[in-house]
DNA sequence: CGCGGTCAAGTGGCT
DNA sequence: AGCCACTTGACCGCG
């Protein structure tokens, strides 16, 4: 079991998310932007194998506006050889890494225009990822999308999407994950079914929208998804935020839920994103509870 | 130098 | 109809 968070850490000097105003692009300002952002993963990343961090989200911006048609620059040639050594550092390190596409990604939407778009950029994420020379166990995950008043036919439209648009080192990589107010896990794991995506568990999204299940069932057919060489399947884990509306993610994390979760989930081995707003500081706390709790059989690897 | 409006992109649900 | 939330706040013009 690796623990780990998304994108940002607070705690080293750098980010690893910079970007810019479409309005202030120029190839030179890409390229910086970049350079600087591929030089803060590492540092981010030397800091997570120094704290037992094993597992990653990488920003989407780490290279801007991959996917927009402003760029004129073969940002896959100019940075290959940085990605390249990054990822000899990830694969020395075994670190698991994820990317999670934003919002804008909807490949079942019923416009072709935002379709050939999410299309492009789930190539920008193969690619990176790619050149980082990692092997499916690194994911890109996404929701499936939205509904249109017909869900039967908007998981359809996910389906032939998945089937015709996508070419294989964008299937290698894909996952999706359930949300909280359009695809349950259960549509999930149907559309898994039909394609063979293993299917990302989220708690937390999970508790605002099922169809009954019970974590320890839930967690148990997502992970049955995963298989060959993906890797252990991956959960994204955050609770509720006190005193906020429903479905705010928590400041920090509430270790008491946490070890509950994953002592419900027992039996089963899984590295879990924090989806926790103080990012590596709530890592560090869940290694720690992970560590310390009897209860607990899975250990957690570092 | 700090503040705040706005930022490439979508969708659904809230008020 | 407009605003907000979402995996994540940051950029940049203005005073």
């Amino acid at each position: 079991m690796k623990i780990g968070y998304p994108c940002i850490n607070r705690s080293v000097n750098c980010r690893g998310n910079r970007t810019f105003r479409l309005a202030s692009y120029s190839p030179e300002r890409f390229i910086d932007v970049c350079t600087a952002n591929l030089d803060c993963l590492s540092q981010v990343l030397r800091y997570n194998v120094a704290s037992g961090i094993l597992f990653f989200r990488i920003s989407s911006d780490i290279i801007p506006f991959a996917s927009h048609p402003v760029l004129d620059v073969a940002w896959q040639e100019i940075l290959g050889e940085k990605l390249g050594e990054i990822g000899r550092y990830i694969r020395a390190n075994r670190i698991r890494i994820s990317m999670h596409p934003d919002q804008f990604v909807v490949i079942n939407s019923n416009r072709s225009d935002v379709v050939e778009r999410s299309v492009r950029e789930l190539e920008y994420h193969a690619d990176f990822l790619g050149l980082l020379g990692l092997s499916e166990d690194a994911r890109i995950q996404i929701h499936v999308g939205g509904v249109y008043g017909d869900r039967v036919g908007a998981m359809d439209r996910f389906i032939s999407s998945y089937h015709e648009l996508l070419d294989d080192r964008v299937r290698k990589y894909l996952s999706i994950e359930n949300d909280d107010r359009c695809y349950c896990l259960a549509d999930c794991l149907e559309i898994s079914r039909k394609t063979g995506i293993p299917v990302i568990f989220d708690n937390f999204h999970h508790s605002l929208l099922n169809r009954g299940e019970p974590v320890s069932g839930a967690m148990a057919s997502a992970a049955a998804t995963w298989g060959g060489g993906c890797g252990l399947p991956m959960v994204d884990y955050s609770s509720q935020e006190p005193g906020k509306r429903p479905g705010v993610h928590a400041e920090t994390i509430d270790t008491d839920d946490f070890s509950t979760f994953v002592e419900t989930c027992s039996g089963l081995d899984f590295d879990i994103m924090l989806e926790i707003k103080d990012k590596e500081k709530s890592a560090l706390q869940a290694i720690d509870c992970l560590s310390s709790d009897p209860r607990l059989i899975t250990g957690v690897d570092s």
